[in-house]
DNA sequence: TCTGTCAAATAGGACA
DNA sequence: TGTCCTATTTGACAGA
């Protein structure tokens, strides 16, 4: 089970701050604009002295929350097409490569599994919902054949349409020439029991 | 400026 | 004990 890492990581732009390490002088603020600027102090890895803040008592700072570049996004999508989840090495090396804390890889992996398990749910809600349509469809079909055979048994002089009728060989249900897709309704791949008929 | 949406982060319980 | 899941909160951002 390997991680995705790029080949090389200089390609990756990442405009983070390293604790104890400037990469830019306050000159080059202008360049990148107030926003990257923001986002650059928000993807900071924590610092003693922000440690320091939190262990002091009094009211917590408000916390700033990180967006990440769309290098760290991609990197991410990545290691999780490649896996959906990691070990705790994985998550480390991760974390180094892409100058976060462990912590926020956690995250991200965990928000990323629930989004992706909340798509799930609402494809098999939609399937389902159509699935729901057909079957009631169906079922006010044979009400309606239910209805005509009972005619056809009070009056034999009234079942003009019995020529059309077929019995389906495996329910030996009887079934309308004219709707061959109620007659053999489309197979679904949904995981159900019971499924046909 | 307000509001809705997205996603990072937190809290707390379950499980191996 | 660490990891996962789910629910919820919260901050950033875009569009009306």
């Amino acid at each position: 089970m390997a991680i995705f890492l790029p080949e090389s990581s200089s390609n990756l732009d990442l405009t983070i701050s390293v604790p104890g390490f400037s990469s830019s002088p306050p000159s080059d603020e202008g360049s990148g604009g107030g926003r990257e600027q923001l986002k650059l102090d928000m993807n900071r890895l924590p610092s003693s002295e922000d440690d320091e803040e939190l262990s002091h008592g009094g009211s917590a700072p408000p916390r700033k929350k990180l967006r990440l570049t769309r290098e760290q996004s991609r990197l991410l999508e990545d290691s999780f097409r490649q896996n959906h989840t990691l070990n705790p090495k994985q998550k480390e090396a991760l974390a180094k490569h892409l100058m976060l804390r462990p912590r926020q890889i956690e995250v991200w992996f965990q928000n990323r599994r629930a989004r992706s398990k909340l798509k799930q749910t609402e494809m098999e809600c939609e399937y389902l919902k159509r699935w729901f349509g057909s079957l009631t469809e169906q079922n006010h079909m044979l009400h309606r054949e239910v209805e005509e055979l009972r005619a056809m048994k009070a009056g034999p002089s009234t079942a003009t349409s019995a020529s059309s009728r077929t019995m389906c060989p495996r329910c030996e249900r009887v079934t309308t020439a004219a709707s061959p897709s109620l007659a053999a309704p489309a197979k679904k791949t949904l995981p159900l029991q019971d499924r046909e008929h």
